[in-house]
DNA sequence: GCCAACGTTGGC
DNA sequence: GCCAACGTTGGC
C-alpha cells in the first residue's frame, strides 16, 4: 500500500517542530487527540512511513512548519488513563481504550514555513480541511498533490 | 431522540 | 482577548 499524507496541528507553545527535533530519537508519541474523527484517522489509517505536515496552530502566524513521518502505528493513548494528565478521560478503559496515538519522527523543518494565508491563497489547496470554514479537526488527510504543493511552497 | 447550554478550538 | 463554529453533555 502506498504511503498516505496527513496534516497534524499542534500549538507550538505546547509542542513545536523544534521540540520534536530535540526529542529523544527525534520521535514522540502523538497523544491527546480527543476527537472521534481524528481518532479514527489515527487508529485506522496512519501507517508506518506515512508523511505528515506538522502545523503550528495558535501561533503568529499559523504555519505549516515542517515534516514528520509515522514510525509506530496506533496503540492506546495512555494519557487517557492518568487522572493527573490534562487529557485524562475516565470513560476510556484499559481493556477497551477509547483513544489512540501513533509515534511520529522528525524529518525536516521548513527553512521557509508556509503560512495559512499562503495556503488559503493557493488554488490547489482549497480542498484541505484546514482552510475550510469552521474547521477544527486536528488530524486531517492530504492528497499527495496537496502535500507536495506545501513542500514546494516551503522551498521558494 | 431532541436541542439548549456549555466548553473548546483557533484564526483574527 | 474576542467570538464564530463546532462537538459534547444532559434534561426532558
Amino acid at each position: 500500500m502506498a504511503n498516505k499524507y496527513w496534516l497534524i496541528k499542534s500549538e507550538p507553545e505546547v509542542f513545536s517542530i523544534d521540540d520534536l527535533a530535540k526529542a529523544k530519537n527525534q520521535t514522540t508519541h502523538w497523544d491527546g487527540v480527543r476527537n472521534y474523527q481524528a481518532r479514527n484517522f489515527l487508529r485506522d489509517d496512519f501507517k508506518i512511513g506515512d508523511k505528515v505536515i506538522f502545523y503550528h496552530s495558535n501561533s503568529e502566524p499559523p504555519v505549516a512548519a515542517g515534516i514528520c513521518e509515522v514510525v509506530k502505528e496506533a496503540y492506546p493513548d495512555f494519557t487517557a488513563f492518568d487522572p493527573e494528565n490534562d487529557h485524562y478521560d475516565p470513560k476510556s478503559k484499559k481493556e477497551l481504550p477509547t483513544w489512540f496515538m501513533v509515534d511520529i519522527k522528525f524529518v525536516k523543518k521548513f527553512s521557509k514555513p508556509v503560512s495559512i494565508s499562503e495556503i488559503k491563497a493557493n488554488r490547489k489547496l482549497q480542498k484541505i480541511h484546514l482552510v475550510q470554514r469552521g474547521n477544527r479537526l486536528s488530524v486531517m488527510p492530504l492528497t499527495k498533490d496537496e502535500f507536495d504543493e506545501i513542500v514546494r511552497m516551503s522551498d521558494k
